[in-house]
DNA sequence: CACGAGATCAGCT
DNA sequence: GCTGATCTCGTGC
């Protein structure tokens, strides 16, 4: 039994990502999301997971964003919304991509949700069961954005919602506190398009974690600005 | 383990 | 018509 407090606050209760976050740029937003815990809400029971691998997609000069020159299409138009907003979008015609959209409203930022960890055996179960296919490492299950999106059954429904809503489908809460974290930077993956922004070392991710997609060899140690 | 092909849709970056 | 912020399954070392 947890003790009762006068102001009916739970101490142990889940807080919601503080809001400042939601404003930074997405470079800055990308490795502070890390040990995050994303939450999903289903009809079979919530979900939580540990962030473990961002990618930032940042503003109108990234050639490797979406809405590079500030292109505003049905499919961008979301990554004008002001920064906690839900990105999601379906690549490769099979498969959803999940993004945190950061900054200011008209600054369209967004960090791509790469890998994540389930914070439970329980929540491992759930995963497996959506996912559909062998697991035989942690990086089958939700090591790659198309892998995790498929694990916590994330489409475009959810595309506009809130991460910073307490009850919404989708939310990120308080985990780890990131200066404690051994996080690396590296370049972003499968963008080779992006001319002299493909080689910007805009992918961070935690160190030897297992659920991470591609470890590269290359990887530098990153310290939060 | 390294590849190659196929699945299949939105936006033309 | 082609390509991508991808993944799975098959073949062959």
């Amino acid at each position: 039994m947890k003790p009762n407090h006068s102001d009916g606050v739970d101490p142990d209760a889940p807080q919601l990502l503080q809001p400042e976050l939601y404003k930074l740029p997405a470079v800055e937003a990308a490795p502070r999301l890390l040990g995050q815990h994303l939450v999903r809400r289903t009809e079979d029971g919530d979900i939580r997971c540990r962030i473990v691998e961002t990618e930032s997609y940042g503003g109108a000069e990234d050639k490797g964003s979406h809405a590079y020159g500030s292109r505003r299409t049905a499919r961008t138009e979301v990554m004008f919304s002001a920064g906690g907003a839900v990105y999601v979008y379906l690549i490769y015609g099979m498969y959803h991509c999940l993004n945190v959209v950061t900054a200011a409203q008209d600054e369209p930022h967004a960090v791509l949700i790469r890998a994540v960890e389930p914070l439970t055996e329980r929540d491992a179960e759930l995963m497996k069961a959506y996912r559909g296919v062998a697991v035989r490492k942690p990086s089958d299950l939700s090591g790659g954005p198309g892998k995790l999106c498929r694990a916590l059954r994330i489409d475009k429904s959810l595309n506009h919602s809130r991460f910073d809503l307490p009850e919404g489908p989708l939310s990120i809460e308080q985990g780890e506190d990131p200066e404690s974290l051994d996080i690396v930077q590296a370049p972003r993956i499968n963008i080779p398009y992006a001319g002299e922004y493909a080689g910007r070392p805009w992918r961070f991710y935690l160190r030897g974690n297992p659920y991470v997609s591609v470890s590269d060899p290359q990887a530098q140690p990153h310290r939060l600005v």
